[in-house]
Parts: structure tokens; sequence; C-alpha cells
RNA sequence: GGGCGCUUAGCUCAGACGGCGAGAGCGCCGCCCUUACAAGGCGGAGGCCGCAGGUUCGAGCCCUGCAGCGCCCA
């Protein structure tokens, strides 16, 4: 039964064409039914893990998870074949603002707010929304064929992700790393809760700066000071200029006026002052500008919110309540102007802080808050990544990170949301906090008068602790055999984006809490654009769906695709083309499966390769290409670049094993000559060599090659391409004299076929070839006549000591040996004088050059030998091609 | 303003250690439905390797400067 989902087709009715759509489904189901992506921390094998850089719940897969989530599973699936003990941890994130705002739009729909159903009803909501459609990101990465560990996967906001995150809120507050402070933070009006600095953008807006003049408070001319957000100037509290500037030092510790409300401010001076910026006279807006906090600070000037949460100017504003920030920015201005106080507007480019969520001008804003005191634990990461405990692919990413950890602010982490992780605290009637544990019994609420805090916390609160909470660490001191086993994980595959907002944060925790990193390598990929290098955006139109190009393509074409082109750190464009060429190729190996499958006559891999004395050239030949093709893949693996082994592997099959090997072998293994001891030994290295380049291409193409493996092998019905054992060094197999003897042969091939083209000869035409080569070329020659006459379309072949004397005759040249081919038939002998002149130059071209180069003393006296040697033998080889075209061009007249 | 990266064929990109007679995919031109594959085969055209200096016997690769583009941070 098994056996039959697995798709074990009969060898004879293999389609011509792969249909991923009938194989992909079926075999993934077969896998997972099977357990192949389950480990157990008791398995053998040495601990691979990975962490699924946990996709948000209100996603659905977009391009860049399937870049994200192709790399992994290609690392995990080869760590499983060379017998490792891998898990691949999935799961999904609760996500705040993000799936707090999905599940407000529903209720806009049915015109409801949240406040309408109150808190707890809310939340309800929204878990019951995630019950219908919060597991959708997870299907979908299985038709990507992503070997997950599905049984293990978590919620973040499961009971002991919950557990967990309480916990490390109270440790870290009773070791003074977190605290509730009142400070300058971002505050985003359209969301209605604060943000952390990297939850803001910085975009380049066309605005206005306004200069405004407050005159002193006893009449005279005041200052003039210049600002891009005038409305608030209604929060102004002081004037500040640098203590060295000339122009205002006998202002300072006088008084003015700020119009409009007529406050009473000070000229205060604060190294903190640019000079050089507008006037050189700052105004000072305490609670809505970090520096203007900062100074306030320094001086002891009261902070005056004039915002509400949704920015619209509070009653400190005076005449102003009610109107929006904007609003309330041109009517000051223009109020202002009435007055004489506008000194002038110019037309400015500023950069303007935005909602990275949601796109809204953030406020800044004076807020009771609670923050991560990131100096100490951002001091333990810098000290792991600088040690090399943890390092990143490509390595230039570290210096960047490394700088942005070195000047973190302390971290925002309540966020005024309702859906997330509550935080642990109350507030008795006198103001005290109390950070607890464990829930208050109604009695003691009562009591003390314990109000809860009603803000949750940032999400990257939580997703910092994904590499330890799935793995069953609940507090300090947990120790679970998966924690034994697979932490620290082995490697963190994500975009570089990501860097700043979590993986940072997963070291700091890591080492805090576990005192040991929580991956050992940073994988970084790019991010997926366009064709044309453009990010791919809603607006633009340029989107691709993933699931519509499996749908279309297949997974393992989509997956191809990306892997072929993800060169670590650097930015993948795709577009649908790069996927049909993936398609392509799954096709082109499926069709060679199919040709060794319908040739093998009960031979399987498992018998083995025949004994070397039985081997022909192009056997080893292919070998020794197998075990290149082999070692360039495990290189790329072991680099994490994938696109050179993908690349390295696609060289092999498709310009080596099928435009080669497979056409070598077939008059071996079909017709009348398919029945002999040459004919099965052909047949068992066609096995083998397919066989091992299934394995290898499994990673990066898991179903085509299951497919084909197991038609291939007819194991039995659990036993799966995925277990099978990855390729070992085979370094024996490497064969140069091999390789020299075949590219000797492709070259003859070429060289007749381009001669062939040349002379516009029917493809059905045989020409007669007469060999003059020295003994060695000859020896090449001989071994290999059979596959020249059939690939090159050459009728009768002959050796000869010296070239045929009667008649025109054509020639090419090739491993040391001349190829005469008798012109008798209706060859334009015009236009062979002239393609042979064409080619005479090439060569006397390329003879200066090596002339040149072995001249010059420096090369031959400080080269090394060998390539001195090469350049004389390129030499030799190109003087003797001159001389022959020369001679065949005089024997035509 | 600071940091990082990029600039190689029409397009998108590879090119450890300097030895290159510079590659791939797609696109383009020509021939071919040859019983694994037309999602294919065969042949071909197409490159001052951004610019200018330097180091070296030798530079796409190393050094300096310049120009243009991109990303991150302020």
């Amino acid at each position: 039964m098994s056996e039959r989902r697995a798709g074990t087709a009969a060898a004879t009715d293999l389609p011509t064409s792969y249909d991923p759509a009938e194989v992909e489904g079926r075999v993934y189901a077969w896998w997972e039914e099977n357990g192949f992506f389950h480990a157990e921390p008791d398995d053998p094998g040495e601990p691979f893990c990975i962490m699924l850089p946990l996709p948000n719940v209100t996603g659905g897969l977009h391009l860049g998870h399937a870049l994200n989530h192709s790399i992994p599973d290609a690392l995990m699936r080869r760590q499983r074949m060379r017998g490792a003990n891998a898990m691949w941890q999935p799961g999904t994130d609760h996500a705040g603002i993000q799936t707090q705002i999905v599940v407000e739009r529903q209720l806009a729909e049915e015109g409801l707010s949240r406040h309408d159903l109150g808190r707890e009803a809310f939340v309800e909501r929204v878990w019951r929304w995630r019950e219908e459609s919060g597991g959708l990101i997870l299907r979908q990465m299985r038709r990507l064929g992503a070997s997950c560990d599905w049984p293990r996967a978590v919620f973040t906001l499961d009971e002991a992700y919950v557990r967990a995150v309480r916990e490390v809120f109270c440790a870290w507050y009773e070791q003074g790393l977190i605290y509730r402070g009142h400070r300058i933070i971002n505050w985003c009006p359209r969301c209605g809760t604060a943000l952390s600095d990297i939850e803001v953008d910085h975009v380049e807006h066309d605005g206005e700066l306004a200069y405004l003049r407050y005159p002193a408070w006893d009449g005279g001319g005041g200052v003039v000071v210049a600002t891009t957000r005038a409305e608030t100037m209604l929060g102004d509290t002081a004037v500040a200029v640098h203590p060295e500037d000339e122009r205002y030092r006998h202002l300072v510790g006088t008084t003015l006026r700020l119009p409009l409300l007529d406050r009473q401010m000070p000229v205060v001076a604060d190294e903190a002052v640019d000079p050089s910026f507008g006037t050189g006279a700052v105004k000072v807006t305490p609670a809505h500008d970090p520096n203007d906090y900062e100074i306030s600070r320094r001086h002891g000037l009261p902070a005056v919110d004039v915002m509400t949460d949704e920015a619209r100017i509070n009653p400190h504003g005076g005449p102003y309540e009610g109107l929006d920030r904007f609003e309330a920015r041109e009517r000051v201005k223009r109020d202002l102007d009435a007055q004489g106080l506008l000194q002038r507007v110019e037309a400015r480019e500023h950069p303007v802080g935005v909602c990275s969520r949601c796109g809204t001008v953030v406020e800044p804003r004076l807020s009771d808050q609670w923050f991560v005191a990131v100096g100490p634990l951002a001091e333990r990461a810098i000290g792991a990544v600088r040690a090399g405990r943890t390092r990143f692919v490509p390595p230039r990413n570290t210096r960047g990170f490394l700088a942005w950890l070195e000047n973190l602010h302390d971290w925002c982490i309540s966020r005024q949301l309702w859906w997330g992780h509550r935080i642990p605290a109350w507030y008795d009637r006198d103001g005290n906090v109390h950070v607890l544990r464990a829930d208050p019994t109604p009695e003691e609420a009562e009591a003390k008068g314990l109000v809860r805090d009603s803000d949750v916390l940032d999400t990257w609160f939580s997703s910092q602790l994904w590499p330890f909470v799935t793995l069953g660490w609940v507090g300090p001191g947990s120790d679970t055999p998966a924690l034994r086993t697979w932490y620290p994980t082995t490697v963190m595959v994500t975009g570089y984006d990501i860097n700043t907002f979590w993986v940072s944060r997963m070291l700091m925790s890591g080492l805090h809490f576990l005192d040991e990193v929580p991956f050992e390598v940073v994988v970084n990929t790019g991010l997926v654009r366009d064709e044309h290098g453009k990010k791919m955006s809603k607006s633009i139109g340029n989107v691709i769906d993933p699931l519509d190009l499996i749908e279309r393509y297949g997974a393992d074409a989509l997956r191809f695709a990306l892997l072929r082109a993800a060169v670590p750190g650097t930015d993948v464009p795709i577009a649908e083309e790069w996927v049909e060429g993936g398609r392509r190729f799954v096709n082109k190996l499926w069709n060679a499966a199919r040709f060794v499958v319908l040739n093998l006559h009960g031979v399987t891999p498992a018998d083995g390769l025949p004994d070397d004395r039985e081997l022909r050239l192009e056997d080893r030949w292919i070998l020794s290409r197998l075990e290149a093709a082999r070692a360039a893949a495990e290189a790329g693996f072991g680099d994490y670049d994938l696109a050179a082994a993908a690349r390295g592997l696609y060289h092999f099959v498709w310009d080596e094993y099928c435009d080669w090997y497979l056409e070598l072998a077939k008059p071996r293994v079909t017709g009348p000559a398919g029945q002999d001891a040459d004919a099965a030994a052909a047949r068992r290295v066609l096995a083998c060599v397919l066989d091992q380049v299934l394995r290898l291409l499994h990673p990066l193409m898991p179903f085509v090659t299951e497919e084909t493996w197991r038609i291939l092998n007819r194991p039995d019905g659990r036993t799966s391409v995925m277990r099978a054992a990855w390729p070992e060094p085979s370094p024996a197999r490497r064969d140069e004299r091999a390789d020299a003897a075949m590219g000797a042969l492709q070259e003859a091939v070429t060289e007749l076929r381009r001669f062939r083209h040349e002379h516009r000869l029917n493809p059905s035409a045989r020409m007669e070839v007469v060999a003059v080569a020295t003994d060695g070329a000859r020896g090449v020659l001989e071994a290999g006549v059979d596959g020249i006459r059939r690939l090159a379309g050459v009728g009768q072949w002959t050796f000869a000591d010296s070239p045929p004397s009667d008649g025109p005759v054509g020639k090419v040249l090739s491993a040391g040996a001349e190829l005469y081919i008798p012109l008798s038939g209706l060859v334009d002998l015009d236009e062979e004088r002239r393609r042979l002149r064409r080619e005479l130059e090439r060569a006397r071209a390329e003879v200066r050059r090596a002339e040149r180069k072995l001249g010059n003393h420096g090369f031959t006296a400080k080269a090394p030998a060998a390539v001195v040697r090469s350049e004389r033998d390129k030499l030799a080889g190109w003087r003797a091609t001159a001389d022959t075209l020369a001679a065949q061009l005089e024997s035509l007249g």
C-alpha cells in the first residue's frame, strides 16, 4: 500500500515528461506518514538543528519564504543522508500588531471595533481566527517540500511558551535588566502603541523648514529658531544655543516669550546644539524630541506633552486643542505669520520616521514604558561574535552587525495592544509596581488594590526565546533531552534584514539564560527581487506568487531556480523564465532516468560497479566527472553556497552525463549489442552514476529525485532516498588520463560536427574520415572511434600514415591528430578557402601571443615550470595548427 | 555625513590560491521532430571584465584614485 503511494510506477509506463503535480503531493504525504522528517534526541548521529525563522500566523508563503525555506531544507536533507540526528523546528509567531490588525479589519466589516467587544472577547476572537486560518503558511510550506519536524510545531502563545516568557521577564526585572521608564519613545498614532527604534523606518520627505521668532519677554527681538514641525512649538519650554556661540552668548539666561501661548521660557546653553544648523538656536520640546528631552534633563526644564494618542493637540495646546498635528502645523504657521513672527519658510527635504507596519509618521513622545537595558546583554553578544562562537555567512555581514550592537539604545518592549504576552506587572494603590511570577489571588488583589498593567510585550521579546523554548526551556535550570541534544543549534538561515530584529536578540537572551550561543552559524540570504533587481511590491505589480509557480512548474523547478541564484548574502533575482529553466532541468533528469531504467534489464545500483578491467574509457571518464561533481557539491554545501552546488550538479547531469555518457552508452545497451558483457558493464555504470547523482541532487530537488530513485532502485515500501547514504569521497575515481582522453574525443566530435555544419552537410550524410595520428593520439582515437563515428556522423573511418592523395580533402585537427575528409561530394571550394584563411589568421595571432609571452625573460624565469611548460605546449599546438592550415590552403590551390 | 556592497555578453549572474585561449542560464542566429527528453539535439554570433593610474614576468582578480548604482546607519 505504502509502496504504491510512494510511486513506484512500472518502468515501462513512465511518461515522457515529468508531471510534478502528480508526484509531489503523493511523495510528500508518503514522507510525512513514514516519519522521515522526525527526529528524537536519542536518535543516533551527530546533532544538527535548524530553527525555522518563525513566520507570522497571518502570513502566506511568498518568494522570500520560498528561498529561506529551500536553503535549510537542502541543508537538513543532506545532513539526514549523512546520518546526522537532524531536526528542523517549525512553528509560527503570534505577531502582535499584525494579527490584531487582521482581526480588527474583520470586525470593522461588521461595523465593530475591538473596544465594542472588550479585551477578553476580542482576544478570544483572535484565538478563533487563529484556529481557523492560522495554519496556512505551514500547509503551504509542505508544497515546497519543506521537511520540518511537524509534530514539534510551536506557537509563540502556547502555554509553555507563555510560561517561559513570563519567567524571562521576571528574571530580567529582578536582575535590573528590565525597568519601567519615563522616556521619549516612538509612538504610532494609527496603531496606538509604542514602537522600538528598529520598527521605525526613516524616509526622505519633502517638507518645510519654518523660521520662528520668539521675542524676548521684556519686548526685545529675541531669537529665531528653525523647525520642520512647527506645531511642536506648543510644547516648547526653552531655547538652547551652543555655549561657544558668540552670536547668542549675551542671551543665555534671559527669558523669552513663547508666542501664541505666552509662556515664559529661558535661553539655555548646551553642548548638544549644532551651531551650524538653521540659525544656531534651537527650540526645546522635551516631550516630543529625544535630544530636547536630554537637554531638558540637564537644565531642569519642564516637559509638556501637547498631543493625544491619536496625535491631536491636547489641552496643553490651548486654542489648538483638537486639531490634528498636521492641521495644527499649518495653523501655527499662519497665526505666527499674522503676528509677524514667521520669519520665513524654506522647502527642505528631511528624513521622517514612519511606522514600519503601517507607514504612519511616528510621533516621538514622552511616555511611561517598559525597557530592556541592553548594555550588558549586548556586551556578551559582541564577545561571542568576536570570538567566532557565532559566525556569519558571508563574513562581511559581521562588522555591520557588531557596529549595530555597539550603539544600541535600550529596547522599548511594551506595546499598547491586546494580542500578545501580557506584561506580568501590577500596580497597587500607592503606585508601587509588583512584577509577579504567579497572578495574585483575588483576595490579594482586593487587599492591595492591584491593577494589572494593560500592555503586552513586543513580539520580538517572545521570539528571541525561540531557539530554546522550543526545545523545552521554561526557565533557568531547564534541562531536557532536546536542549542537551540540539542546543546550541547549528545554523540559522535568515535574510540579512532580520539580523538586528531577531538574530541579535536571540544571541543576547540565549547567552544570558543558557550561557551558550543559540546557533553556530548565521547564513544570511538576500532578498528575492524581480528579474531586473527591483524589490517585489504590490504597488509595482511585480510580485510573483510561489504557489502559482509550484502549480505550473513544480516545487523542484522553483527550488532549483532559487538555489541556483542564491549566492550567500546577495539578492536573488527571479523571473518566471528562471523557473521554466528549473523545470527543463527536472524534466531532463527525469528523461535521463527514464532512458536508463528502460535499458537496465534488471540491473540495479545494488549490483555495484563492474570490475575496473571491464570499464571503457567513457566509463572511467564519467566516474571521474562524477567524483569531481561530488566534490564541487560537497564544497558548496560546506560553504553554504548552494548556488555553487546547484551549478556543479547541473553541469554534470546535463553537459556530461546526458550529452556524452548516455549517448556513448546507447549503442552498448540497446539493439543487438545489448546482450554481451560490455552491455552489462555499461548498465552497471549507468545505474550507479544515476543513483549517486540522484542522491547528490536530492537536497536541492527532493521530489523528482525521490520518484526516480525509487523507480531505479525498486526498494521496499519504507526506503527513501531521504535516508540513502550521502556519497562519500572516492578520490581514486578521479582519472586525469581518462579526462584528457575523453576531452580529445569530444574535441574530435565537435570539430567534425562543425565541419559538417560549415559545409552544410545533410544530417543523414555520412562522412569518410582518414586519420593521421601519432601513436599516442592514435591510441586515444582507437579507443573512442565507435563513439566518434556515432556522434559525428562518420561512415567509414580509417587510420593512415599519410593524407589521402587523391582529390580535394577537408581537414580538421584535434588532439594531435589530423582528420582528413574527402570532399568529393558537394562542398563549395571557395567557401572552404575563405574558412581556412580565417582559421589561419586566428592561429597565427595565437602563435604571436604565445611567442611574446615566452620571449619575456621574466616569465620564463619566474613563472612556475608547469605554467611555462603549458605555454610552450600551447605554442607548439598553435604552430602545428597554422602549418597544417597553410598547407591545406595551398593544396586547394 | 559614516559603514558595507556592487559595476564582467542584449538581460540576470558565476568567476578559491593573480596563469583566462573569460564562463553559465535566458535571449539571439542557423540546421534538425536522429526511438530518454522539441520542456529536446547540433552548430554559431555576441565581452577595451565601469574609468585612470600602480604593483607584478603576468591583473577580471591585488593597491590607490575617480565615476555611477544599491543597501544599512545617523
